[in-house]
DNA sequence: TTTGAAAGTGTTAAAATGACACAAAGAGCA
DNA sequence: TGCTCTTTGTGTCATTTTAACACTTTCAAA
């Protein structure tokens, strides 16, 4: 049903204008991407999930579209980064031999629009996906290349991210919806990429009123036992109506 | 000399992307915004100054080119604020008409990349520009409609502004070089659209280190005048060497 | 000389920050 | 049963930052 949409819909991409997006997930310990790996290139080349947009669609539709065709992902809140352009920025000989065999236009100058989000990691396991038998989780940290200007456009997304975090309590996209304060901790370390102290975090984020401890607790660990929280979504909807801006780490 | 390089290269505009600048400027009293009256339009349409990008230039440079045409500003530091791309952005008839009468394509979908960045009034007067004719500051809070979207961008513009404004010292582009605190106090104010307490801001500016008091003080005022003061840049870049990122009002 | 208008200045109470160390709880194993 | 290992969870204090608040000074113009 997709595809069909999708080839009748062929002739009207356009060339020019692509979108790419960065999904960052968190397993707990670091922070990590999902990436596709391009076929037909020799040696593992990773790129960001993007393609060129439908003419008459908007870019954010056309993220999520984008998105969903090639990991599966499917209603994800996707934030624009911004506009990545450079003429030159089809300079690798894999880029190029690459886009020789997917599009009707291979040289064609693009304009990509990059997206991020962030998800929660134990939802999506691209193995197990029907669909996306190419994606991968890679930890961000262990990235040093990416295709086109897909690294810079994840530097960007890291950067946007760090301030994001401070403004918005976005971190919780990426726990479970029961987590517990370490692994709050933990994310928060790894996003801002600097140790917090741990008594100074644990207050500063139970005085904000947007995590609401439940009764339940960790089984099964091999130490003490850690209380269980959730996200007050609610609490935290008032703090916005009050004009509330900083989460100041 | 820079319309032969226009016109031999008009084979190449890209009728797909465009670039839209929103340029701030203070008159000590309030924000306003620079912007261009389309001709043979009937009523008054302001338009962000804005046009189509060749096809083998970066997008940032595009931005200067197009801003550099329609008002003659020049060597300004221009901030990316994202791309729009709404396919229904041109529904305004007046819109439509005047694509016509400009571009070869004008039905083609078009994505804009907005910029923004701040300029000193003083330095600008668009009225004495032979480049010119038509461009203008109006103050921002009276603007009610633009052209095309570009009442979004406005308003994206004057929200990023207000982030900025706290990360980084950015409002000195505003002042001229010898301000007074008052000045930057009122700039301040006018950024955030809120009050801030006089003797509060004075502390929190001086302790900085950011502003250098000159010897130098106001004449010709009816009343006190005032002590005149420079921003000192090699403080601020001292400031952010040491990870500084907060001006905190 | 008087008037009007903006400049400039200090204190205090409340809140936020950063630095820092040890007891409690559970699992696993001998 | 008790020992070990590992992580959780908690409080205080000194320092800094914030917010609220009013009166005197200086100049030009009338």
């Amino acid at each position: 049903m997709r595809k069909e949409i999708k080839k009748n819909a062929a002739l009207e991409l356009n060339p020019n204008v692509s979108v790419d997006c960065v999904i960052f997930g968190f397993d707990f310990d670091k922070l990590n991407v999902l990436v596709i790996n391009r076929d037909g290139v020799d040696g593992v080349q990773w790129a960001l999930p993007g393609n060129l947009i439908y003419d008459d669609e908007h870019l954010d539709q056309a993220a999520n579209r984008v998105l969903a065709e090639l990991t599966g992902l499917q209603h994800i809140y996707l934030e624009q980064i911004g506009a990545f352009g450079d003429p030159n920025r089809i300079s690798k000989e894999s880029d190029r031999s690459w886009l020789q065999s997917i599009r009707t236009q291979p040289e064609a100058r693009v304009i990509t629009v990059a997206y991020f989000s962030l998800v929660k990691m134990e939802d999506y396991q691209p193995q197990a996906s029907s669909f996306a038998k190419s994606a991968e989780w890679i930890p961000v940290n262990e990235i040093r290349e990416l295709a086109f200007d897909h690294f810079d456009i994840l530097q960007t997304a890291k950067s946007r991210l760090k301030q994001m975090i401070k403004i918005r309590p976005i971190g919780f996209n990426l726990l479970p919806e029961k987590f517990t304060l370490s692994q709050l901790h933990k994310l928060y370390e790894s996003i801002l990429d600097k140790p917090l102290d741990k008594r100074n975090f644990r207050r500063k984020i139970q005085k904000l009123n947007i995590v609401m401890s439940l009764e339940e607790k960790q089984s099964g660990v091999p130490h003490k036992p850690s209380q269980l929280f959730m996200f007050d979504k609610e609490h935290y909807l008032l703090l916005t109506q009050n004009g509330f801006d900083n989460f100041g780490f």
